[in-house]
RNA sequence: GGGCCCGUAGCCUAGCAUGGAUAAGGCGACGGCCUCCUAAGCCGUAGAUCGCGGGUUCAAAUCCCGCCGGGUCCGCCA
């Protein structure tokens, strides 16, 4: 709806002024939309700017809609503020689109390869901080209307995973969680390789030995690494599935070896004069500032990660529209190389969304040593924390055990996705497990107040509502006038895949439903103001929902 | 050494793309609010040389240049 508004108003100028009007509009305190070309014109033309926004205004007041209620100029800037019946329009399409609202019509497939953590342990979280960026943005993406796909791509062929396997097989499984199994086997053989250089040799001889032996196809060694990648997977899927996170598909990189795809794009680069044969076989990328060639067939005629990872883009170029990665910045040189190969190839670069690394105070994070914080365990703290706060209250131990796994997963999601992406993040385990404000369970608390009134108002026998845009107090109007926004947020983050503005748009209502919950009473009122504050609780009720969900959070209706 | 990212009150962050009106929230601190729709809430107070230095501009947290501090990458690893 304010993109109606916003629009509009864009239309309007843009016929007066005979350029992209949109750069000098924003949102801002003082007004619904400010537009600031009169400074700009000023300057070009060498006169007042109040004069030049008069002028403005003068020719397009008479032309803008029922939307736009005032014009306001103030010091050269031109205020537009929305109409009553722009209010009204908000919450009565809120109302009567209910969960579609905030809906899109973009088309087209998606690609959304997230996570993707190598399977030789438990997701720990700095793979969270992965998760949580990949499944908003594709379900951002979904309420956008497009089509979207998401894929873990199952990294079998790489020497942690053949390490792991040689843990596995000194050490077998114990019976922890499979992923944690996994990882105690790969972090004990670590610890020999380190302890002993005799033993470090050998194992390395080994792991070279299982990675030939699996790219070439050997049935007794393929079964050891499927048994074992698919054993880390099977706790890798539990984690995610408890955060309300599932993949579409796995893809094993090892399939890009078998179907033929690592061939064919090596034989692409071969056509195009680009490879470089000297025992081992590489990509000239001079032309793209590279100082050093890219190996992608190692002497042993093994392929790497690169070669892998082509093969795997060659196919998403064949499949998808768009896709998107969400990597470590760690990744960025890598992403810089796959991507030029690819444009070299004629082919479209997957788009990436990079996100710096979450690090503990003391350091940064290992698999192969160990120190990690695990998402299980981070899950399970927060948890306790949430049941602690509730479980005195009157209500079924069940229901206990349910709001604080909601409480718990929404804090840990909200937490990660309202970071921007390129922000370093240092996890702090006070702050993860402190419940006051800044996360979710502020929002969802604040939708729960909303159900609280609205289920009241009926018990009452008053369940009519009514929105009038004459009874609006300017709390209201504010929180309306947010309410409109979604949409346009929505859109924002499509164009710059930065989940953590939306995240900030659904606190922010959460905030302003706060202020016109303590400035008005809704059910003490008589019947006309009592039915038109209904229908602005509904109204806010039904977007912090949808908003709740496409942040992958359970809005609660009571808690 | 070179590339990329980050640096905003004691702490955490938003704003930076597209320069504009007193730099916005939260935590923590201090003082207050439950005969009143959920106190997981709310109100008030204190707290900022927007890392430093230059430049562009009528106007810079935002753009440009140079530094400083932190992170990260520069493998026949992934």
């Amino acid at each position: 709806m304010f993109r109606v508004f916003k629009k509009e108003i864009e239309t309007e100028l843009s016929k007066f002024l005979d350029m992209d009007v949109s750069r000098f509009l924003r949102e801002s305190e003082h007004a619904d939309l400010s537009c600031t070309i009169a400074f700009k014109l000023a300057k070009e033309q060498k006169r007042n700017p109040d004069e030049i926004a008069t002028e403005i205004t003068n020719a397009i007041a008479a032309n803008l809609s029922d939307y736009v209620g005032s014009i306001e100029i103030v010091n050269g800037y031109i205020n537009f503020n929305v109409s009553y019946e722009f209010l009204e329009d908000v919450v009565n399409t809120i109302l009567d689109e209910d969960e579609d609202y905030g809906s899109m019509t973009e088309q087209g497939d998606v690609l959304i390869e997230h996570t993707s953590a190598n399977p030789d342990g438990p997701l720990h979280i700095g793979h969270i901080r992965n998760s949580v960026i990949g499944d908003t943005l594709a379900r951002i993406l979904r309420k956008a209307g497009l089509d979207v796909n998401t894929h873990y791509y199952m990294n079998d062929m790489g020497r942690q995973v053949a390490l792991a396997i040689l843990g596995v097989r000194r050490f077998g499984l114990n019976d922890k969680k499979p992923d944690h199994a996994v990882a105690d086997a790969y972090i004990a053989i670590n610890k020999i390789m380190e302890e002993d250089e005799n033993e470090k040799e050998k194992i390395e001889r080994e792991v070279e030995e299982i990675m030939l032996e699996y790219e070439l196809g050997n049935e007794e060694v393929s079964k050891e690494f499927r048994e074992v990648v698919e054993k880390a997977y099977e706790g890798i899927k539990q984690t995610l599935k408890r955060l309300n996170i599932h993949h579409d598909e796995v893809v094993w990189e090892s399939e890009f070896i078998r179907n033929g795809y690592v061939d064919r794009v090596l034989k692409k680069i071969e056509e195009l004069g680009l490879l470089k044969k000297d025992g081992a076989w590489y990509v000239d990328l001079k032309s793209k500032g590279f100082e050093k060639d890219v190996v992608v067939r190692r002497e042993n005629g093994t392929s790497l990660y690169i070669t892998r990872d082509l093969a795997y883009h060659v196919w998403k170029n064949e499949n998808f529209e768009r896709f998107i990665n969400i990597l470590g910045s760690d990744h960025k040189f890598f992403g810089k190389q796959l991507s030029d190969i690819l444009e070299i190839l004629g082919l479209k670069p997957p788009e990436i969304v990079f996100f710096e690394f979450v690090s503990l105070p003391e350091g940064s994070m290992s698999t192969r040593k160990g120190k990690f914080i695990s998402a299980d365990e981070l899950i399970e703290r927060v948890y306790d924390e949430a049941y602690v706060i509730i479980k005195d209250r009157e209500m079924s131990d069940e229901e206990k055990k349910e709001i604080a796994e909601s409480v718990a997963i929404g804090a840990l999601r909200f937490d990660f996705v309202k970071l921007a992406p390129e922000k370093p993040m240092t996890f702090d385990w006070k702050k993860a497990l402190d419940f006051e404000r800044q996360t979710a369970s502020y929002i969802q608390y604040s939708h729960a107040r909303a159900c609280s009134i609205l289920r009241k108002a009926v018990e009452n026998g008053m369940p009519d509502i009514e929105i009038v845009g004459e009874l609006c107090t300017p709390a209201e109007r504010e929180l309306i006038v947010l309410l409109s926004k979604f949409t346009h947020v929505i859109e924002r983050v499509l164009k710059e895949l930065r989940p953590n503005v939306f995240a900030d748009y659904i606190f922010d209502i959460a905030m302003k439903f706060n202020d016109f919950y303590r400035l008005h009473p809704v059910l003490k009122e008589e019947k006309e103001l009592r039915m038109h504050r209904l229908a602005i609780v509904d109204a806010t009720r039904i977007v912090l929902r949808n908003g709740l969900e496409v942040l992958g959070i359970k809005p609660l209706e009571k808690m």
